[in-house]
RNA sequence: GGCCCCAUGGUCAAGUGGUUAAGACACCGCCCUUUCAAGGCGGCGACACGGGUUCGAUCCCCGUUGGGGCCA
C-alpha cells in the first residue's frame, strides 16, 4: 500500500488565529489539495494553563471563514482521532512507558530548584546550561528511595552524546545539529502531562502525518523531535519549515501589534477571499510571478513548496487593504449586499431586518460606492448619507462652495429643474442640469459642487448624478431646499 | 549564553556566474474627471559590509554586522 498524503495544521488554543497561522494553515491546506492528500486539524492544549476559553471554537471559525476546510479533526472527526490532545493523555502516558521499558528514557527526580541551581552553576562557570544527567543511572533502590520520600519524577529521553542528528528540510535543505548539544529532555513532565515535544511525535506520528509544514520557529526542535521518533521505532516525516510573518517592526507577532487576527480582519470588513490571497503571498510566488490575484483553485493548482522562500515577511496592512479594495470593486453586487448589510446595521443604519427589506435599493447604494470602499466597515461608514440628510456641511466645502454669490438661489433652481423631471434617474438628472448650466452660462462645478454638498454634507463621494438617483426625486429635492435655507441663514 | 535560520528598494517579491536587476503596495508628478476613488502614463527607490574563488560576482565560499527563532 502506498502510504498516504497526510498533513496537519495543530493550533495551541491559546488565543485567535492570527495571520502567521492562518498562511502556515493555508500552505498545508494547499499541499493537501494539491497533492490529492488530506488535511488534518489538531488542536494542541495539553498545557492547560495557557489555554483559552472559546479559542479552539474561535479558530476554527476563522478556518471556516477563510474556507480552508479540514478532512478530519474536531467536528469532522476520522480515524485517527481524538484530535484534540487533551482527550488523547493516555497515549503518551502509554508511549512514555513504553520508552521507560526499553530503557530508551528514565525517570528524573531532580526537583525545579535543583536544575535552576546547576544551571546557575553552570553560567558561572561559563558552559552552556545543560542538564547533567545525574538521573540517568540512579539504581532501583535509589528510585525507591526517593519515590518514598514522595519526589515526583519527569520522564526525559536519553539521547545519544555523539554524533549529528540531520534536519533534511525541504524548504532548508539539510540542518545538522551536533547531539552533545542535545541533553536529555523532558517528555513527561512531573504532573504527568507530555511536553510539546513528546505529544507532537507521537501525535503526528499516530496520525499518519507524511509531511510536516510549520513555522520557522520549531526547525530548532526538529532534532529533539527526530529523537523520539527514532526511539519510538516511528518512521521520520518530511519536514517543511516556512518562514514566519514577521510585525512591522520585525518582531514575533504578538498581541501588542494590533489588528493581526483573522476574526479582526473579519470585524472591519476584510473579504475572506482578499485575506488569503494576500497571505499566500507572502513566501510564496507562482510560476508566473506577476500573477497577483488567484482564487483558491488556482492555488491549489499552483502551489508548490519548491517556490516557498527561506526569508521571513513583515506583512503591509497597506497592501492586503489595497487588495480587498480590488477584490470588492470586483465582487458581484448582489453578494456584496449581503455583505455590506451587517456593517450598516452595526453603523446605525437601521437593523439587519430592515436593510434586509430594502435590498433592491441597498444594491444601487453599494454600487456607488464599490470602487471608492475598501473595506466594508468604509463601505458602511460611507453609506450613511444615503439614510439620512446631512446634520452638517464640511467646514472647507462650506468656505469653498457656500459662500459663493447666488448660490442658494441657483440650488432653489436646481431643486426646481429637477422637480420637473418626470422619470427620474440619472440620465434625466444629468440633462437637468446640463440644460441649467447651460442656460445660466455657468462652469458646471459651479453648480455640481454646491450640489453634492447640499446633498452628501461632503465634498467628496460618487459621482452626482448617481447619487441623485438613489436618493429619489423628493429626498434630492427636499435636501436642495434646506442647504438654501441654510445658506441663507449664514448670512 | 549556546545552537539554528535568514539577508535584493520603506514593504512583499522575481531573477541570473555576464540582465538596462522584473512586477506589486506605498510615495511623488501628469492625464482623465463634477469631487474622491478607480483607471492610464511617468518618476523616486535595492543586491548589508569585508575578504576570497573566477576572465567576471547580487548569485559560489568564509568572516563581520544586523534581524529572527529555539534551548535553558
Amino acid at each position: 500500500m502506498v502510504s498516504e498524503l497526510r498533513v496537519r495544521f495543530a493550533p495551541s488554543p491559546t488565543g485567535y488565529l492570527h495571520i502567521g497561522g492562518a498562511r502556515t494553515a493555508l500552505f498545508n491546506y494547499l499541499y493537501a489539495r494539491h497533492n490529492g492528500g488530506k488535511f488534518v486539524l489538531r488542536i494542541e492544549d495539553t498545557d492547560i494553563e495557557r489555554v483559552i476559553e472559546d479559542s479552539t471554537e474561535k479558530i476554527m471559525q476563522s478556518l471556516r471563514w477563510l474556507g480552508l476546510d479540514w478532512d478530519e479533526g474536531p467536528i469532522v472527526g476520522g480515524p485517527a482521532g481524538p484530535y484534540q490532545q487533551s482527550l488523547r493523555q493516555d497515549l503518551y502516558r502509554r508511549y512514555a512507558s513504553l520508552l521507560l521499558d526499553r530503557g530508551l528514557a528514565y525517570k528524573c527526580y531532580c526537583t525545579p530548584e535543583e536544575l535552576e541551581a546547576e544551571r546557575e552553576k553552570a553560567r558561572a562557570q561559563k558552559k552552556a546550561p545543560r542538564y547533567s544527567g545525574r538521573c540517568r543511572d540512579l539504581s532501583l533502590e535509589e528510585q525507591q528511595e526517593l519515590e518514598s520520600k514522595g519526589r515526583k519524577y519527569a520522564i526525559r529521553l536519553k539521547t545519544p552524546d555523539q554524533g549529528i542528528t540531520v534536519v533534511d528540510d525541504m524548504i532548508h535543505g539539510e540542518v545538522s545539529f551536533q547531539n552533545e548539544e542535545i541533553a536529555d529532555f523532558i517528555i513527561m513532565k512531573s504532573d504527568g502531562f507530555p511536553t510539546y515535544n513528546f505529544a507532537c511525535v507521537v501525535d503526528d506520528w499516530l496520525m499518519g502525518i507524511s509531511h510536516v509544514i510549520r513555522a520557522d520557529e520549531h526547525l530548532s526542535n526538529t532534532p529533539r523531535q527526530i529523537m523520539i521518533y527514532r526511539a519510538l521505532s516511528a518512521p521520520v516525516p518530511k519536514f517543511a519549515h516556512v518562514p514566519m510573518i514577521l510585525a512591522p517592526d520585525r518582531s514575533k507577532l504578538s498581541k501588542r501589534h494590533g489588528a493581526q487576527t483573522v476574526e479582526e480582519f473579519m470585524e472591519k470588513g476584510y473579504l475572506p477571499e482578499a485575506i488569503v490571497n494576500y497571505i499566500v503571498l507572502l513566501g510564496w510566488t507562482p510560476p508566473d510571478a506577476t500573477k497577483e490575484f488567484m482564487t483558491l483553485e488556482e492555488m491549489i493548482e499552483l502551489f508548490d513548496l519548491k517556490r516557498v522562500s527561506n526569508t521571513p515577511a513583515v506583512y503591509d496592512v497597506q497592501k492586503l487593504t489595497w487588495m480587498n479594495g480590488q477584490y470588492i470593486k470586483a465582487r458581484d453586487p448582489e453578494v456584496l449586499v449581503s455583505e455590506y448589510i451587517p456593517f450598516a446595521a452595526r453603523r446605525g443604519l437601521g437593523t439587519v431586518e430592515e436593510l434586509q427589506q430594502k435590498k433592491e435599493w441597498l444594491t444601487k447604494v453599494v454600487i456607488s460606492l464599490q470602487e471608492r470602499a475598501k473595506t466594508l466597515e468604509e463601505m458602511a461608514e460611507m453609506s450613511a448619507f444615503y439614510f439620512e440628510p446631512p446634520k452638517t456641511y464640511d467646514e472647507k466645502g462650506v468656505a469653498k462652495f457656500f459662500l459663493k454669490p447666488n448660490v442658494s438661489e441657483l440650488l432653489e433652481k436646481g431643486a426646481q429643474v429637477l422637480a420637473q423631471v418626470e422619470e427620474w434617474n440619472e440620465e434625466n438628472c444629468e440633462k437637468a442640469y446640463r440644460d441649467l448650466i447651460a442656460k445660466e452660462g455657468i462652469k458646471s462645478g459651479e453648480l455640481i459642487h454646491p450640489t453634492r454638498l447640499a446633498l452628501t454634507g461632503k465634498t467628496v463621494g460618487p459621482g452626482l448624478f448617481e447619487i441623485m438617483d438613489v436618493l429619489g426625486k423628493d429626498e434630492t429635492i427636499s435636501r436642495l431646499h434646506s442647504a438654501a435655507e441654510y445658506i441663507r441663514k449664514l448670512k
